[in-house]
DNA sequence: GCGAAAAGGTATGGTGCCAGACTTTAAAGG
DNA sequence: CCTTTAAAGTCTGGCACCATACCTTTTCGC
């Protein structure tokens, strides 16, 4: 009872977020223009728009982009029609990702994968029991590539089936590893396995089951179909680290 | 394809933490002692560890015992065997959880059992797949209340569970919602119906299954255990904010 | 071409937090 | 009873961040 209560009580005591809040907002924005969610001369909201939506002052998102810039990953012009501009690097865009997938150890890129497919399959579990006409209709767009290359195809089902589950918390789960796991598990640096099922099919089936109301086959499926991009993922990460 | 980017950019710049820090430190002490993670008593760390522990410094953590002191929450005591020891409210214990859940929208409740039922269901069928004997012989001893209230059994037991999981990020995830849904779902201030299951019947069932090394089982075992508490603690609900 | 508007750039006083140093208090141990 | 030890209490200079105000730059619209 002792051991139990010390256990219990010591979990209270974890550290709080050691970032700077000009490095968290530096990073939020590296992560977004590094793994494809800020795209090549897109334009960042002004800087008093970021201060504002960040929930931070404009001294610390100047702060931000000074270092974003000493980066070059943004250019910023002054003057009406001005603003922060994303330079995407063109060359070596991989480069992050895999430096990333690298740095990620086996057991860490598993344990992400068995939290994400648990978020991913509850969510297309809930859609199935909660989806309407409209729902499943949106999912069906979701299902056309409409020429975005095959990882924003990927995130944009995803997120589109936590949405249809109507729960805030999955589909803030969703978004929060869309910018973490799923930048990876998602990647264009991950080659599509010829073994492996056409990943728009498996989109297919996962929507269909959804659309049939069947929540336990929607958790199923989706879950095989992150398992097999993982398992892609370990793949890749293997060759990285012991070429 | 623009609105999709849109739609996607428009979610990296989302609020960071508003609170200070010193706030935030305030918050973890809080709950835990007003949800009982923290018991009448207990002597917390010294400030200095708690400095540690926490990532902050000693100014940090100072100011937030001080609003503890405000809150009558601890006592604190100068020399060698002083500290801070928790005071825990001995009457009214049960205001602050009833005026919690009182303050929660239905949705919102639903939508946190979801997520809850997510990690905890997955947790378990982990369990079930990565248990070795030790494990199992933990998760038996937490089957014993060995004269625990009920509230602090389901706890224990389902933060064993994720613990037997060897998922870093599920574990962490229980422990969070044990301070958060957690502490609602198995609060003291709601009654286990007598049409229920023995709750710890239902958890000899999940370990049978955990066990046995079917996931499945564990995973829908479980997912029936938290929503029958959830049902439970909407019913207390609803006598809160329509009686 | 000029004025307005939108944007970045600069400055300032105040607050929160940091690391570090020193003092006071009270209990434990010899 | 005295000394040691572990704890809280106080102080300080420096940095991060805040809100606010003002200035400069550049484009857009008339």
């Amino acid at each position: 009872m002792g051991t139990d209560r010390t256990s219990t009580s010591s979990r209270v005591f974890t550290p709080l977020d050691p970032h700077s809040r000009a490095e968290t907002v530096v990073r939020r924005l590296t992560d977004a223009i590094t793994f494809g969610l800020l795209t090549d001369d897109e334009q960042l909201p002004s800087e008093a728009d970021l201060a504002a939506q960040f929930g931070v002052s404009r001294v610390t998102v100047r702060e931000a982009l000074v270092a974003l810039r000493q980066q070059n990953l943004v250019e910023t012009r002054r003057g009406r029609g001005g603003g922060s501009f994303v330079r995407a690097p063109a060359t070596g865009t991989a480069s992050p990702l895999r430096s990333r997938l690298a740095a990620t150890s086996l057991p860490q890129l598993r344990d992400t994968a068995d939290h994400y497919a648990a978020i991913a399959g509850t969510a297309a579990r809930l859609a199935a029991q909660r989806a309407d006409a409209d729902d499943l209709v949106r999912i069906g767009e979701e299902l056309h590539p409409r020429g975005r290359p095959l990882h924003r195809v990927e995130r944009a089902f995803h997120l589109e089936v936590a949405a249809v589950a109507q729960s805030a918390r999955l589909a803030h789960e969703e978004v929060a590893f869309a910018a973490e796991l799923g930048t990876l598990l998602w990647a264009p640096i991950v080659p599509v396995s010829s073994k492996d099922p056409d990943p728009i099919t498996e989109h297919q089936r996962i929507a269909a089951a959804i659309g049939a109301g069947d929540g336990d086959l929607a958790r199923q499926l989706t879950e095989e179909h992150v398992a097999r991009a993982v398992e892609r993922l370990i793949d890749l990460h293997l060759t990285l680290v012991d070429p």
